[in-house]
DNA sequence: CTGAAAGCGCTTACAG
DNA sequence: CTGAAAGCGCTTACAG
């Protein structure tokens, strides 16, 4: 079947393009009611569908939002928080007729990724991995393009007028996950936290690490490979060997926390009696033997919905409003710690 | 700062717009050296990027794969066996310059997707949730379009030339997983699935109920609002209170199974001597308590990559090769059946 | 109320 | 080896 293209509605409709046009997209000023149902008639009959690029072209506009993700593992969008801010944005954009066109890239990759290469989105979302030197140099490859760049989970360090932070407040969930905690006076705390550099982890830790600081209680730190369960339990049990039981085992997410209790509990270690729990996230409550696990609750969907919606409100007014944005972090409080 | 175009990058290097376009395009045919030397250095000077909607139009196409999820909640990309397909595609796309466009979207909204609407990607990928009805208006619906479709774990229904079913052997692996727990000859069994209908859980379903069928084993059915991981455990509690503890519990996945076995082990039933405990995906591996859980590997992120593949394949060559594609489902035996 | 025409930024067959 | 020109399918300011 030949291509429906403008031409062919107008020629079928016995009206001019410009009219189609205007009938499509609903502008219904200036047309007469016959004219419109004439079109629509035309429209219907040859199955007719915009062709969204020769419009982009025209406006200078595509309506479509970048998203890149930069991680060593081409499962990058396994990660849940990766997705539900991604699931957060496309929620919001959808609404607006805008796409999210989504990209996983190697480090060593971004600058010959396409969304780099080519102007191919309006404005891109940043979610970043990585040293803060790396993450500094890419924030400041993709603000070098002159396009509207959104940063999700990082510290601004870039200061560029078209360049936006949207956080949550990591720091503030953890410290109150750590004044939870230290409510007890552990003698001895491990933190179990993901080998690969995300600076929201790195927020946790700090965070946790200040507030055991200030209140004179020790704390220890194990880095373990995230990607593999019987690793991290692997680590944990190694490290409870080497340095004795702690009594309290902060994860720097749910994940983690999760194999911690279910470690303990199998060695028949009392939580919360003996060991005091934390996890990181709470998208969604977890529980385990009739221990329900204290957490944070990260709003990633909400991060992604508000991302959206300042992307949506730069492009509109030509600046961001505000460079920086920050979503609670609430305490969930369950009966593990 | 102006727009820098091709325009701008010809008379930069006192050459004209065809020219710059090859350069830029890589198309080194009968062009001279030193005349490539001075346009690229024009293009790194002016910082130029090729806009892509202009080529698009020009070429007419869209180098972008759209990915229609059809789901009644929001949080549809937070799923790990679509967001493991949608890593293996944009995985595999990215090394071909395409970009994927991801799109949920709500069953009663699908005829407003602007991806039905209008013209915005080469081709579209599928992932239905739903009855069977439901789902084979939605492929009609996309199959009509005039545009390559893939379906993604769905049971070819539309016997369409543009239409393409790629599925993994849910039956397969599922026959297997029953094949395994029938060796004990379990006088009880409970399989539990998701309120939720997936064409890929219906199968595994089918299959199971079959396999017990012939064997002359009963099975029961506990439907469960999978949402909530704390419904998942009071509906599995409720049933066994109501008709006693099986001697086999399949989840159909990993995550309904893990939540049993937890539920279970708390209870002090013994796993797998008294009561056998079967997942479905095995994304990683699960264990608790020592026992690792007997499941089977859905190859989503190789589902993603192949329907990458075989979507570029059909751009280039016009057509499908083949309309139906299977991949293997494997048994992961664990200690928890 | 309607249409002719310019032009968005590219690619490519063709002529030189 | 290089460039002039047509045209991809739309939108929109403008004239009628």
């Amino acid at each position: 079947m030949a291509k429906v293209n403008l031409h062919t509605v107008a020629a079928h409709a016995g009206v001019s393009t410009a009219t189609v046009s205007k009938v499509v997209n609903g502008v219904r000023q200036g047309i007469s009611a016959e004219t419109v149902m004439r079109v629509q008639e035309a429209v219907r009959m040859l199955g007719y569908r915009p062709n969204r690029t020769a419009r982009e072209l025209r406006t200078l506009q595509r309506s479509i939002i970048g998203m890149t993700i930069v991680d060593p593992s081409p499962m990058f969008l396994a990660d849940p928080f990766t997705t539900h801010v991604a699931a957060g944005l496309s929620n919001r954009l959808s609404e607006k007729g805008f796409g999210l066109l989504v990209h996983g890239v190697k480090p060593k990759q971004i600058n010959d990724s396409f969304l780099v290469r080519e102007t191919v989105v309006d404005a891109i979302c940043l979610m970043l991995s990585g040293s803060a030197a790396s993450r500094r140099s890419t924030i400041q490859l993709f603000a070098d393009l002159g396009q509207p760049i959104l940063v999700f989970q990082d510290k601004p360090s870039i200061e560029a007028a078209d360049v936006c932070y949207v956080n949550q407040d990591d720091a503030g969930g953890a410290d109150a996950l750590a004044r939870h905690v230290l409510r007890r006076n552990p003698a001895s705390t491990l933190i179990v936290i993901p080998k690969i550099f995300w600076p929201a982890i790195e927020a946790r830790l700090d965070a946790i690490w200040q507030c055991f600081k200030q209140a004179g209680r020790p704390a220890r730190i194990l880095r373990c490979d995230e990607n593999n369960r019987e690793a991290i339990a692997q680590a944990i049990t190694d490290n409870i060997d080497r340095h004795g039981l702690p009594e309290a085992v902060m994860g720097s997410n749910d994940r983690i926390a999760a194999i911690a209790l279910r470690l303990l509990t199998a060695q028949g270690v009392k939580v919360p009696e003996q060991v005091a729990v934390t996890g990181f996230n709470a998208f969604e409550p977890y529980s385990q033997d009739r221990v329900t696990l204290t957490s944070a609750r990260s709003p990633a969907f909400e991060l992604g919905q508000l991302g959206a919606e300042l992307l949506l409100a730069r492009l509109r007014a030509g600046a961001f409003e505000r460079l920086e944005y920050t979503l609670p972090v609430s305490l969930v409080e369950g009966t593990s710690a």
